[in-house]
DNA sequence: GCAGGTTGTGAAAACGTTTTCATAAAGAAC
DNA sequence: GTTCTTTATGAAAACGTTTTCACAACCTGC
């Protein structure tokens, strides 16, 4: 049937030790490697990924949970964690939780099962609440979202200050009436929503917050029934890129023209923002960087599992754009 | 250390082979099933995955080769491909080739060192021309594009009828000098390149084709170059989402108006095309469909090794919006 | 010329499961 | 009551590697 090691040696006239060290790092006569060589060419062997992986304990396997896929952020994150992955000799598992502890928990399970090598994972605020420092058996990252401090290595970008720098912006461009529509799962949307209220309260103007599923059909309807009442906001901060998608339509389908009378600002510079008439105002997150840095840690806690937890904070950039100017 | 299945075995007063029979399907009383499950509560057991694969012979993982994931035509295929897999109890490993042939034979032999179950993948049309249907030691669907002719199950648009569909509606609504920008690397491209050269020959009209990389960058450029010229076309369709967002930019570059200095039509309805004013004549994808009937025909080849080689085709569906409407 | 490395190699154990084979017990058919 | 199935179970083999252990051959330093 299938050629195995045991093939290859036969025909390398050599035992399978000295094969399986040839196609690996150890200490073999240049000779026998190239015999080896040979023998694999000949014999079109493929290694076993599974045996191996059995026999020497290291799955090289890296799982990366996120919410969905199909959110531009994690999209971004997600080609550079694979990039960095297939660059170390790993493979990469991608998982949708859809926001749902249930099956967060379900593929937190599976990593078990699979004995990965490390995780990436940008828990929802109930599960990662519920993770303490030993609850997880492999090296894990946090992205986007943090869970108990200290618990885990994590990559975060400054929410805080970045919805604050929104708020600036906007008050400095005369907008008083400045509405905040959050996601209600994750602990970013949460640190996003406090940093809005808290520059609110330092201009002494009053924050107007409320928090539906961080996607784009809740935002839009959400903000429809927002924008219709009498006293509605002049301005809206939305907490991500689909959120403020559903902001745009929003104030389409209300007949509102943008900035004239409501200005829009959020998260996330996808490619569109600047297409969409006048250009929307957003802080751009380094997805990127998210995605490599959150690599760079795994690796090194698996290399140095003691080491204390760390926190990398990356800092977004305001890209100001014709939403949010004053009429 | 770790707790194995004899561990298991052990505490629930049974042999091995039995836990094993009750943690999967095989005959067990309901007094042992139940025992063993105590045990495994009680002992945290986690079956290796690793292990149960070299055994069983069975990887339970699904391969899903894309040109770039942030391609969101792949990224709403991947997510349907992924709820798919899991719901079968299948795990998915993604490889993004950038579309270069160097990286698709990479991951393809990884793939059989994965011994994986089978394989969803958006070849190069270089890679798909040289593929036999012998050529791959695993069950694979093409997505997207097709290879040889009768080589390998596939799930494709039709491509030429899209094409044709878009010049149509072009030419009913007056304009005569359509061009198209088309991506070089794939049998779709091509496709859509025929379909749109036989239309307007239909017409009369003298085909004006162009080829690029198939990124927004790249369709950028060309499409400022070709724009540029005294002779530039008055309307353009471009073969994916990625190359019409590029055309968008190029337009605004040169300060012309869509439609009125410049039809554009192109395909995937992601999400953005109708908030760019006056909204984005496209041919929509039906791209979950694409995902879910690709995991159907590679389910029905695992179960059915020899039956004869299908093709699916799919129709878009035009979805007309103000870039293609008549000064 | 000899003790003490170092290097290259093979035989066999080990990794943690599932599967095969054998067997005992229980039920069905006569 | 015998024989023939069927069902539930355990002992041991098997899956395809890597790693351990042992050892021989070759160096090095004296």
């Amino acid at each position: 049937m299938s050629v195995g090691i045991r093939d290859v040696a036969r025909v390398a006239g050599v035992s399978t030790a000295t094969v399986s060290r040839a196609l690996g790092r150890g200490p073999v006569s240049d000779a026998v490697r190239e015999q080896v060589e040979a023998a694999v060419r000949a014999t079109g062997y493929r290694p076993n990924l599974s045996a191996r992986r059995l026999r020497s304990k290291a799955a090289q396997t890296i799982g990366l949970i996120v919410a969905d896929i199909r959110n531009p952020f994690f999209t971004a994150v997600s080609r550079a964690v694979e990039d960095a992955a297939y660059a170390a000799g790993m493979r990469v598992i991608l998982c949708n939780t859809d926001e749902d502890p249930a099956r967060e928990a379900m593929y937190l399970r599976l990593m078990e099962e699979e004995r990965v090598t490390g995780v990436i994972f940008a828990p929802t605020k109930v599960t990662a609440d519920g993770l303490r420092a030993d609850s997880l058996s492999f090296p894990t990252v946090f992205i986007d979202r943090s869970g108990l401090p200290g618990a885990h290595d994590s990559v975060v970008l400054d929410n805080a200050a970045a919805a604050s720098a929104l708020v600036d912006h906007l008050v400095a461009q005369g907008f008083k009436r400045v509405g905040g529509l959050f996601g209600s799962t994750s602990s970013t949307a949460r640190e996003r929503q406090a940093g809005y209220a808290a520059a609110m309260l330092r201009y002494d103007l009053a924050p107007l917050a409320r928090s539906v599923a961080p996607n784009a059909t809740a935002a839009e309807t959400e903000a429809v029934r927002w924008l219709s009442q009498p006293d509605r906001p002049e301005a809206l901060i939305l907490s991500n890129g689909l959120m403020l998608m559903g902001a745009v339509r929003a104030a389409r389908t209300l007949g509102l023209a943008v900035p004239r009378d409501l200005a829009l600002a959020g998260f996330d510079n996808e490619p569109w923002t600047d297409l969409v008439e006048p250009g929307l105002t957003v802080i751009e997150q380094p997805v990127a960087e998210i995605g490599s840095q959150a690599m760079r840690l795994l690796f090194e806690r698996i290399e140095q599992p003691s080491q204390p937890v760390r926190k990398v904070t990356l800092s977004g950039r305001a890209v100001l754009r014709g939403s949010t100017r004053r009429g």
